[in-house]
RNA sequence: AGGGGCAUAGCUCAGUUGGUAGAGCAGCGGUCUCCAAAACCGCGUGCCGAGGGUUCAAGUCCUUCUGCCCCUG
């Protein structure tokens, strides 16, 4: 299966799996083999300073293999998925021309979909004003409201959300207000550049669901003794850092920094958040149906993941 | 040992004068196109401790057993 403008184009591997799946060392792994670079997809770990919550690997940890996308924004940035997609593209070019393998490897769905499927954000002018202003009278008016505003102006997108969705909502009427097109109609233009690369995805899975809840269980025990709260106090200390406050890890700090619970029960309430957590990625993932998947509690994972990735190589 | 109480979903419990059970939390499934570790939606998962009896009908009444709790010695 070869044509001509396959031949242009830049593979791209993808390892995509919930939290505590062991991504981390496997991308290294496959770097190791296939002569690759990690290209990190994951929402927060782009900032920098929050390396225990966030769980981003260490220079050490590293082993040898470039990173990139990682650790390179101050938590009071804000960032979307948008920007992600764009400097993403540019760094897997990047990788490629150099003649290494580009592996984009994280958690956060959103962002792997947009660059995997090459889903073209426009440049928009910021209007915050707009977006607050859609806020405060969604607070008023509610959401029945404003979606049936929103169903005269963009019924299929009206169709698809429920009223409770606020955040959507207003995203939808925004970008009418602000654009003068629909979601919709913005949604398939997105779609309209093919995409450059030759994909391969696997995405990290488990038999045994418990398994992984005792990773993730594990992990947050160790973040705690590394040293989270600490992180978790300084984060709070720092201004316009809402977006990572609201992460797993430090807003189920917060009642115990106002002495609400105990640190055991915060402790617990981030188990749970995590583990919700990785239950809605894996769901996201599954049904992903260019990724295949790779039992991390299966015989020999690596072996498999490796597999795979070489015959997406020979296929070439 | 004697007296009393409790046994219902994974947990804490509700269940009218008898009409084959329902809340919270936990759990599970799903959605996702510019804050996504966010936000939003959906689902009760049950040998009502076990056996026997009364009744058209028992989670509910009677009885035996088992387990746990309290009081007295």
């Amino acid at each position: 299966m070869s044509n001509k403008t396959d031949h242009n184009r830049i593979p791209l591997v993808v390892i995509a799996g919930p939290t505590a799946s062991g991504k981390t060392s496997l991308a290294i792994e496959m770097c190791r083999r296939f002569d690759g670079e990690v290209i990190s997809a994951d929402s927060m770990q782009v900032y920098d300073t929050l390396c225990i919550g966030t769980a981003r690997p260490m220079k050490a940890e590293q082993g040898g293999i470039p990173h990139h996308l990682m650790g390179f924004l101050p938590p009071d940035a804000s960032y979307s998925v948008a920007k992600y997609a764009q400097q993403a593209h540019r760094v897997i070019a990047e990788v490629y021309s150099r003649g290494k393998l580009p592996i984009l490897c994280g958690g956060t769905g959103l962002y792997i979909q947009a660059v995997a499927e090459n889903l073209s954000y426009e440049q928009q002018p910021e209007h915050r004003d707009v977006r607050e202003r859609l806020r405060q009278r969604i607070k008023r008016e509610g959401g029945e409201e404003l979606l049936r505003e929103l169903s005269r102006l963009d019924p299929d997108t009206a169709a698809r959300l429920h009223p409770n969705d606020h955040g959507r909502i207003i995203r939808a009427l925004e970008i009418v207000e602000t654009t003068g097109r629909t979601i919709t109609e913005q949604n398939r233009a997105s779609r309209m550049m093919a995409s450059p690369y030759t994909l391969c995805g696997l995405r990290l899975e488990f038999h045994d669901r418990e398994r992984l809840y005792n990773r993730i269980n594990c992990r947050v025990t160790a973040m705690l003794e590394n040293g989270l709260v600490d992180e978790a106090r300084w984060l709070r200390s720092q201004p316009n850092t809402d977006t990572v406050r609201q992460a797993i890890g430090y807003k189920e700090l917060e009642p115990y920094f106002s002495g609400a619970v105990t640190l055991e029960e915060a402790a617990d309430a981030i188990r749970q958040g995590t583990r919700r957590y990785a239950k809605r990625q894996l769901s996201w993932f599954r049904h992903q149906e260019w990724m295949t998947p790779v039992y991390m509690d299966d015989a020999a994972p690596i072996e498999q993941a490796a597999t795979i990735i070489g015959m997406s190589r020979k296929e070439k």
